[in-house]
DNA sequence: CAGCAAACTTGAATGACTCAAGTAAAGGAA
DNA sequence: TTCCTTTACTTGAGTCATTCAAGTTTGCTG
């Protein structure tokens, strides 16, 4: 665990479902001058080995957080992007069982809530969708 | 609704979340050369007009399928990359509350399952990821 | 202290997709 | 019918996020 792999968990930590690009920049601001490739590097290496979690929004780009082991799923906002994190709906290690499995062997559910956070359903007056 | 765009309805139709490329093929064996522009470009129309259904599993390209309206979700094959349909496993219009909502007004849910499909899992002897 | 693997650098390449500009065909109004 | 507008389609270029490749530096192990 080098400093910046350090700084790459302290700014995912600080921040709010980062970006590269977002984390890069938090990187440099900490520990200087580290490559874009670094950070790809690291955030795949830190994913592997379970310290950071990764969240793939189709229509942005891919996305970090800290927050791992407990399965847990995220609200997207369709109009300005903000992501928030949700507790599981179903059970404890949870949602991992689909009315019918098909035979499947399954072992995570990958869930995204689309819809307009508080601030944008208030600008646009959204009552219903 | 030109040829193209009936072919491109029937190969989704015939195909199994067919990606774009396969569509392009698809849709060139039925009516003679189209661009992959022309697919891209009606994909979206006719997504849009809800005809279609995407899917974006991250790592792997769009696909399309033509069950729409019911909200269903899928099992990806961890393995092989199969994509089954799966019933939505809560309510009716479903799927659509999370435990909190955070004040989100949330209209859609992309629920994804990951695991082994049945043959993968044959093939691997996995018993437990 | 030599050797080796991990981390990091720069630079190029890839894949999936969108944008732009122009042509062709199809539907409506005069 | 002819004109006009819109939609569909074509070719070609461009973008973005990400990965690949090759070489250099760093730091631990024996």
């Amino acid at each position: 665990m080098t400093a910046a792999r350090l700084a790459i968990m302290q700014t995912v930590s600080d921040g709010d479902h980062l970006d590269v690009e977002a984390i890069h920049r938090g990187v440099c601001e900490r520990v200087g001058q580290v490559s874009l490739q670094a950070v790809y590097d690291s955030l795949n290496a830190l994913q592997r080995g379970g310290l950071l979690r990764r969240i793939e929004p189709p229509g942005s780009p891919t996305r970090y957080e800290t927050r791992v082991g407990d399965n847990h799923h995220h609200l997207v906002c369709r109009h300005c992007g903000k992501i928030t994190d949700v507790d599981c709906a179903v059970g404890h290690a949870p949602c991992l069982d689909p009315v019918s499995d098909a035979g499947y062997l399954v072992d995570e559910a990958d869930v995204i809530y689309w819809g307009l956070c508080p601030p944008c359903r208030a600008e646009t007056g959204a009552v219903h969708l």
